[in-house]
DNA sequence: ATGTCTTTGTGAACGCGTGCACAAAGATGG
DNA sequence: CCATCTTTGTGCACGCGTTCACAAAGACAT
């Protein structure tokens, strides 16, 4: 998982715990596709089942929401994906602008699955002047002068940070000026927002350490690595079950 | 942050807390910035700060990996640098797939940040066979039909998924019988993979569907759903303090 | 050498998350 | 209406992770 939860000091929101909204779209994800299928109910057992997680947990998870399954037979589907979706806020529109059209960003413009779970791509910003007007997922990037009154017009609070490392935290300053709450940042850097802000971090190079870490584990252990010899300080180193909307992975074309 | 993790007993490996381990990537960023400053040493309050973690947390991780501090002075930066590359398995060539060279497969196939970390792309692998040949980020791309023999031929361990939902499931036990023991996916799947095979998730939808919840929180609560009003089961919704590789976002062009 | 001052390393307490195991609830059949 | 069977909802215990707070360790000055 390519995940870590940034500067957000686990308060519980209405008695709903950090580790059940993060499975919550899990789960959702889960029921849409029963749901497609036509599934009417499903028992916690085969539901926890698709979403990879205990049953027990899954049923602990559901009871923070309510009583919403009837023993005996298990969940509505359909209602149970209203309830969630409901829950975490998607029956509403969400306008996100994602700011720093590079590769990823522009990757990210043309995401299919946002969408279905009520996120809009209102703008594409950046700061390269020759990137203005070029149009991206059928989207014309606007120029970073404009980042404060492009959120204001288009009542945006959730950005994407998609920036190189050195102007994400610039690029973050500005848009939580201008009105953004809620930031999924992409950038390698720790970025400091004033308190009532959300940060979400994305890293895949931290996905991939942690990744090789346990490789290591895995194959070493007889490579028995010299644990005595210590450098001095010098010694640096130089160094198929498809989704309903998410037929793609999160970033994709269509 | 847009990690999850995901089939992972909570193994502790040989005494460091998986928590920890999601860490240290974090650390190795402050630290080679402070190394590329030319800073001798620093505090476990400094360094503390520049990851955006408490000073204990920090220093109760390092000592999972010994005592690499010198009291009334701090930590040897150079000296850190290289007992965490070393733990994380850094400081070898992990060769590394990336198979679905869509828009994100591509985006990943261009990022520079690999190398930095001892990640080396050998190989791009896509079923469209119109793709084939065709260089990605100087990489010609191969056909998945000779997926096996690419793992094997190139030793390769550690396999990223950017293919749609619907494939990723077989193409992860593709790379897992072929030899491949750690992937990170980018489908939006819950993948099952034997033992012994750790399996990391990203996942933008999911992220952004977490964010949405405290969004709504934040904006809501006087917006006072009517709660009451409970729909059928057939109301469904219609749904620049910069790093030293790192100064582009995980995926980012050079 | 002695004292002072800074900072590490860690013991201990606390809180959250997980999973077990079971009682309560309801469906279903006779 | 009663018995049986399935599945939920949850009380409880356990373990991991976080944080506090402080003793131990060393640098540095005198």
């Amino acid at each position: 998982m390519a995940t870590g939860r940034t500067h957000r000091p686990a308060t519980r929101s209405r008695g709903i715990p950090e580790a059940t909204v993060a499975r919550l779209p899990l789960y959702l994800r889960a029921l849409t596709a029963l749901s497609e299928r036509s599934v009417p109910t499903v028992s916690s057992e085969e539901l926890a089942a698709a979403a990879g997680v205990n049953s027990a947990k899954l049923r602990k998870d559901f009871s923070y929401l309510g009583s919403y399954g009837t023993r005996g037979v298990g969940y509505d589907v359909e209602y149970l994906v209203y309830q969630i979706s409901r829950e975490l806020g998607l029956t509403q529109d969400w306008p996100v602008v994602i700011v720093g059209i590079g590769n990823l960003g522009a990757a990210l413009a043309n995401y299919g699955g946002f969408a279905s779970r009520g996120f809009r791509v209102a703008a594409l910003i950046d700061a390269d002047p020759a990137m203005a007007g070029k149009p991206v997922a059928g989207i014309p990037v606007q120029h970073s002068d404009d980042l404060e009154k492009i959120i204001q017009d288009n009542g945006v609070s959730i950005g994407v940070i998609a920036t190189p490392a050195g102007a994400a935290q610039q690029v973050c300053d500005r848009l939580v000026a201008a009105g953004v709450t809620s930031i999924l940042n992409f950038a390698p850097t720790v970025l400091s927002v004033p308190d009532g802000v959300d940060v979400r971090k994305v890293d895949l190079s931290i996905e991939l350490q942690i990744l090789a870490f346990h490789e290591q584990r895995k194959a070493g252990e007889e490579a028995a690595s010299g644990d005595g010899a210590l450098p001095t300080a010098a010694a640096r180193s130089e160094s198929a079950d498809q989704g309903p909307d998410g037929d793609m992975p999160a970033v994709m074309p269509a």
